[in-house]
DNA sequence: ACTATACGGAACAGAGCTGTTCCGTTCCAT
DNA sequence: ATGGAACGGAACAGCTCTGTTCCGTATAGT
């Protein structure tokens, strides 16, 4: 005996949806924390109503994470020859993404308030870390084999060196200045050298 | 003209300036946010009258700017013979720091608001940042004069790659498993074979 | 002794956020 | 056309924090 699901009545405005998360994403990059923003203001920032909000979200948790799925998209594919060229193009896109103001803002306040939204901060380890760890670790491991990469390196740990700098600017909030390509190309020659086969 | 302070009266107990710290260093490695922390919670916690904070503090800014000045201890000197020790040591000395919890929660909070707080913010980077970076920059270009290090580096990017995945560490708040030692000497191998001179 | 300050405790008004409940209106499917 | 649901607007009690002001007591300097 299910219940199908009667769709009868007006629907939904999904410019509300729309207009919640860009208003979270306007107040946090504009310094507001995740525990301090309150409905009041993202309803008023997003002009539309308190109620609307609470229809469609039962606590803050909820809405942060529809934020989290807006600032999320998928990576490209790597289909350059080397892992060299792959490796840089995967740095650049890092860069580029950690430039959105916005989505660098959300993912330094989640991260600092992490304690208070523990679902929040799992689900954004699972989606955003942990994929592109995958794909690095994909890179180094086909650098790898092609033997263009020492064997005896430890994927993780060179992958935390390659993106630690960036990571550092997005927490640090310094992102002028970074120019994707240029930037990764300087880590990618620098780190490259510690870890290519002689 | 000078007044001269009339010292009359009773004194202020230090253990109280002390007990304030104390608690908002315990509030915000529990969680707890700059802004969202209240005078009335950090009494609380601290077992002293609301009272005696404002009459501390004129603002919560003017509390946070003491508890910064509570976790800033001075770097030690370097002097150990080669460029590769004095930047191994000093890496493992920011690490062993990135492992104070409360130290490390305070800093990623501090940065996650700097908005909120400019003036503090302008103090962690002059009192605590610039020494690091500046004794960095010491010893990278001392390796320079030595001959230890390429001359053609560009010692704020080989900082910045140093030091970013330890930050980064400390922004996740994922410290676990970070040897000073061991860490800062695999740090220190990877990046010295892309910039020591041949 | 006298004076001045710190202390804990309590109270207070003002402000903001929450979660819920009304209302009248607007839309949409059946 | 009718019913069901979303919408904006308003109100509400309950809670917390702020900043200030009292009070009685404790402590230190002159």
């Amino acid at each position: 005996m299910e219940m199908t699901k009667t769709l009868a009545g007006r629907r939904r405005d999904p410019r509300t949806d729309a207009a919640a998360v860009e208003a979270v994403l306007d107040l946090v990059s504009a310094g507001a924390t995740l525990t301090g923003l309150s409905l009041v203001t993202i309803a008023e920032h997003a002009g539309v109503s308190r109620n609307s909000l609470y229809r469609r979200w039962k606590t803050k948790d909820d809405l942060y994470l529809d934020v989290l799925d807006a600032i999320n998209k998928p990576l490209p594919d790597f289909d350059g020859p080397t892992a060299r060229d792959n490796l840089t193009t995967h740095l650049a896109t890092l860069i580029e993404r950690t430039l959105d103001q916005r989505a660098g803002c959300m993912l330094r306040a989640l991260l600092a308030e992490a304690g208070a939204f523990p679902e929040l901060h799992r689900r954004y380890f699972e989606q955003i870390v942990a994929p592109r760890r995958e794909a690095m670790y994909g890179i180094l491991r086909r650098g790898i084999g092609t033997g263009e990469i020492r064997p005896d390196i430890d994927v993780a740990f060179v992958n935390e060196v390659l993106v630690g700098p960036v990571l550092a600017r997005m927490g640090s909030g310094a992102t002028e200045g970074l120019d994707p390509k240029e930037t990764s190309r300087r880590i990618a020659d620098l780190i490259f050298s510690g870890i290519a086969a002689r």
